[in-house]
This record gives C-alpha cells, structure tokens and sequence, in this order.
DNA sequence: TATGAATGAGATTTCATTCAT
DNA sequence: CATGAATGAAATCTCATTCAT
C-alpha cells in the first residue's frame, strides 16, 4: 500500500524541461551565436516562457556554460563509440570518414568557433573547453596506444595525439572557410598522414 | 626643388584616423568580441568621440569588416615573406618554427575564431573570408609546387594544402584548447608530418 | 449565475495598457510633433517603461500610425453622430455650430497638420489617411443626398462633399493662423454658404 | 577718380549664399520636413559646407524661420498679382483656376502643412505666420471689396475673407488626402459657392 | 510549476553646433 | 569666405533579469 512518491519523477521532467531550452539554444546558438540570441527568442523555440528558463538556468550564461558542456560532452562520446568500434577493426584509421564528415559539418563547425572564441574571453569557459580537452587527449591516448606497433613513450603519443587532433579540428576550419572542399581526396590524404604518424 | 607635398596628408590624416580606429578595435574586439565590445569603448581606446567614428565608418559592421579584412590580409602578408625567404633557402619545412609560433599566439587565435565564428553567420564576412583563403590557397600552392621533388596534378597540389593549412588551423585550435602544448616536439612532428605530405 | 469571464480582462488588460501610450502619444504629439517628441517622454507621460511600450508597439512609427488610425476613427464617429441627429431634424444645416467648434479647437487642429504634414511624405501614414478619407466621402455622402431636394448625379454629390468638407477643413487652418478668428458670424456665414452648395 | 569700393556686392553675394541654402531647405523640407531634414543634407544640397551655412544662419531655427517667411512671402506676392489682374477684370471669379491649381499641387500643400504643424508648436513660427495671414487678409479685403456690388461692413468684409480663404486652403488638405479628386468639376463649383459668398 | 508584464541599463546611431585651419 | 573634423547629447531600440500572480 504504498501511496505514490510525491515526486519521484520530477528531476526527471526537470531533465526534460532543462534539456528544451538547451535543444532550442543550440540551434539559435549556431545560427546567431551567443549573443545574438535573445532569451526571449530561446524562450519561443523552447516553447515555455521567459521567466521560467529561469527556473531551469540561474542567467544565460549558465546555458552558454551547459551548451559548451553538452557539446563537449558529445565529442567525447564520439570517441568512446570509436574506441568500440576500434576493438574490432585492424585497419583502423580507414575509418576516419565519418569524422571528417563530422568535421567538415557546418552548424558544428559553427557553435565549435562560437565556443572557442567564447573560451578566449571567458575564464570558466575556457576552463570547461581545456577539462574537455584533457580527457578527450587521454582517450586519444589510449586509442593510439592500443594500435601503435612499438611502446611510445607518452610525450610522444601526445605529440601524435595533439597533431592528429589538430588536423581534424584544422577541418572545422575549412568548414567555414572552404566549404566547396574535396572531401573525397582529403579522406585519403587525411588517412595517408595519419598513418604516417602513427607509424613514427 | 621644393616639393611640399600640395594635400598629400589630407587623404593620410584620415587613413591615420581610420587606422587609429581599426587599432582600438583589434585589441577590443580579441578582448571582447565583436559583439561584446560597444562603440562607447572602442571612442575611448581609439581616443576620439563615439560620432567622430561615424565620419570614418558607416557603422560597426563596416569597422567588423575592416578588421576581417586588414586581419587576413596580414595572414597573406606573412604567406608572402615566406615566400621570399624560401627562395633562399634548401630545406624549406624546418623553417616552420615562427609560424607554429603564429598559430600558437593566444591573441591571434582569438580574432582568427572571433572571426571564423562570425563568417558563419554573417554572409559579408563569410564573403571576405572565403576570398582571403582562396588567394593564401593560391599562394601556397605556388610555394609546395616549387618545392615538389615530382610534378603534380592540380588537385594533389589542393589537397596537400588544404591538409597542411588544416595543420597549422589545428594549432591555433590548441592555442585557446590546450596552451600548455609543447611546442618544441610540435615542431618536429609538425615537420616530419610535413615532408610526408609533400613527398607524397 | 456567475458568469465571471474566463479571461475576458487578459486582452483587456493589455488594450488598457495600450490605451495608455495612446493618451499620452495623442497629448504628446499635439504639443511637441510626432518627431519632437521622444520615447523617453512617452514613457514618463504614459507612466510606464521606454521597454515596456515596445511590448505592445513594434517601434515609434507603429504608435504613430495608431495615433493617426485613432485620430481618423474619432473623426469618422462624429459623422456618425450627425447622421444619426440628421434623421430628426429637418434644417440640418442650423446644426454645424458644434463641427466649426471642432475644426476651430486649437489641440484637434495641431493634430491634423502634424497627420498631413506626416501624410505628405510617410506612404504608410499617407495610405491611412487616403482611407480614411474615402469613408469619410461616403459617409458625408450620404448624408448629403438625403438632404438634397433633387436627385443628384455621384458626380455632383462628390462635388459637394469635397468642397463642403474643404470649408471645414479650411477652418481648422484659422484654428492656426487667425485664432482670433469671429466665430460667431463665422457661422452664419458657413450656413449660408452650405445651403447654397446643397441646393445647388 | 572713385577707388572700387572695398566691398559693394559683398551683401549681394551674401544674399545669393542664403539663397543657395533656402533654395534647398525648401526642397528638402517639403520632403523630409523640418526635422527629417538634417544640417548636413542642407549642406550637400546647396553646394556649401555644414560650418559655412551658420555664418549666414545662426541655427537651423533660424532657417526654418527664414522658409516660412519666404513661402508665406510668395503667397502675398500672389495675392498681388491677382490684384493686379482684377483691375482689368470684370468678372473676377472665373479667374480662380490658377489659384486652385496652386492649392492642389502637393509640394505647396506639404511644406504649408510643415509650417502650420511648426506653428502650433512653435510661438516664434506662430508669431510668423500669424502676422502674414493678417497681411493677407487686409489685400483680399481691399480685393474684394473692390468687387463687391454694395458696401460692406469691415466685419462682414473680413467673414467673406475667412470663408473664401477657408475654401482654399481646405483645397490644400485635398492634395495631401483626397489626391485623385476631380479639378474641373471642383473649379466650376468653387467659382459658384465664390459668387455667392461675394454676393451676399 | 509556469507565465509574461515590467524594468532600466546600455547599445548603436544621428545630429546640431563649434572651431582650428 | 570657406572647410569639414570633432564633439557630446539625445534618440530609438534591445535585452537580461525580476516579480506578481
């Protein structure tokens, strides 16, 4: 006979209503970045009202800050569903296309300069953006590690990791400003290189 | 044989007031962000009054302009003396230190991003961007064409300098991420990663 | 039986608070020009907020074409009025003293030269008064036609509406220029003038 | 043996100087009105320098002023023209087409409409055109009673004044609302309603 | 939980006016 | 006589944030 829990499922439809107005300033952060976008505007593709995001959010810098997180936070997801992937497969960096793909991609592309020149001015997201950065070496790390052919020691794998690393995100770069770009005969390249890295 | 010059500082004693904007704004706008930076502060860096700027500049989005294009066209500057350096020299690729050092630089990378953000949503700016990689593409091309031990097609010639430029973009990516990177290994695998690509 | 209305006070709230600025603006306008007159003013006036009035106005130019929009219906209502007392009376020219009052009013007048001086060169003002004219035609028109002893061609009513309607409008240019203006004979004077156009 | 004065047409080309400037004040009133009209636009549209046109015009209250007195100085200029005319003239009336083109034309109307606003707000303008409607007033009394059949009392004289007076400048409020009116037929009707007021 | 009315500071831009040359 | 560089106040409009309901 227990009488239903008052609420139980209330930090569960505070996630949702949390996770509205982050999905709405995603998109309007990309496409007017950050601040070009109005909380009254977020509130109207949110679909609840102004004063309410503040129930969710204490200002918009706090969105701004769960934005660069949850982007983060994706990246970093990506890399673990490499690694998955990366157990089955010998000839790993063939795989790379749909990275390049990712990176190539011009609403990430976007929000990722929004980010980083947010990071350049802003110490906490500065401080978010490098925490991110650090664990997304680390994972890089391991990936590297697991299919190099030789024991490195890790200021050397992380030299690889930072190189490779750049070359992807030297491709957001090229989002932007070339977007008619050869994505075929980059893909080549692209694995052409990092082999060469990683076999150094 | 006098020749005073009959108004030729007319025209400079205004370039001069121009630029003397464009110097504030440079500062301001890495500080701050284009958006994050008022026309009140830019008066007072500049050291003139807020409508006197309107003499120069039609609006803020002219100065925004003014700043992308004097920006890149430094970048082409910079191609440009490296160009004249390699000339002289054999063994071009060690010669990379002070433009991993550019792409290192905190303050540059935050106007490049600044920027870049910008371009993704400002269809002017995006203009002006794309025009300014299409002539550093050009450049550059010409510069890896010398250096090139075999002849190549036209699009290998693009793809190994989208994928080179890609590298050094990538630093600056570091240059907000991860400044704590070490630059001297950088540098070797930098050039190692390189010579791979231009021998291919 | 209550029948509390729902929410019938929600608009209502927001047509009141509309209201507000409309009062304010007309008194405004009257004594300073729809240009000399600034939001900040409105807002003291109004006794609300300079942000608060763009809740319910889009811009400046929105609250002048409600101004003009309202100014115009009050006009329309007076004739109304008229045609309603004209059905009772048989001398209706006799009743005029009321309307030279009107287009004497010193406030009324100021109105209507800073609408057609506004008119004179804001399509969109220009477009509303043109409207409002026409309905205004109409109405007199009828009100003329019923009063005439014989038929009339819409031509010749036109006529007459027009000129009647410019001998009023021409009053309120003495409302102006010769307030000294000696209303009573004035009048008299109208009277007859007008019996000679309707019998004409 | 007289030296050349030192400066005899000095006051002349003075005077051509502020006429360069009123010249494009009328214009550019008429389309912008007083303060949709900056200093600036003045100085282009007449050919001189924004600081040259206050060594003519202490401010731009004092052009303004100086329009208003032209305008309202060409329309008593008007008025004895026609003086002139009706000398020759025996039947008078039929003489009004010019006049009634006059009132129609919407550049006139518009910049009328500008000053009459202007008036109701400002006492300096009001003072102005005040004084010119009495002017005005005492040449249309003289001309009218030259035409009349049998004497007049000065109060009825200067009713006859307003009336006419009112028909032509309601004539003005057309230009600017009722644009498409029908010229001809309103001339026969003026003509009539003018013969009537002249012969009561 | 949810709304949106309300505020006031601050942003961009314009403009009459002054002044050194 | 003539220029236009320079100023600073003020105008319109936006926006993050708060609060009564």
């Amino acid at each position: 006979m227990s009488h239903t829990p008052i609420q139980p499922d209330e930090p569960e439809r505070a996630q949702q209503r949390r996770n509205q107005v982050l999905d709405a300033a995603s998109e309007c952060f990309r496409r007017n970045g950050f601040h070009g976008c109005s909380m009254a505007q977020l509130a109207k593709e949110s679909g609840m009202s102004v004063g309410h995001i503040y129930h969710y959010f204490a200002n918009k810098e706090a969105i701004i800050d769960a934005i660069v997180k949850r982007d983060l936070r994706e990246c970093l997801d990506a890399i673990d569903q490499l690694m998955q992937k990366r157990k089955q497969l010998t000839d790993w960096p063939l795989d790379i296309a749909e990275h390049v793909d990712n990176a190539l991609n011009f609403k990430n592309a976007a929000l990722q300069f929004e980010i980083l020149a947010e990071a350049a001015r802003n110490p906490k997201v500065a401080e978010i953006v490098h925490e991110a950065h650090l664990h997304a070496r680390t994972k890089v790390s391991e990936l590297i590690a697991m299919g190099s052919p030789k024991p490195l020691t890790p200021e050397m794998l992380g030299n690889k990791v930072e190189v490779i690393g750049a070359l992807f995100d030297g491709l957001m770069v090229r989002a932007i400003r070339y977007p008619e770009i050869n994505k075929a005969a980059l893909i080549e390249m692209m694995q052409s290189t990092m082999r060469h890295i990683l076999d150094a």
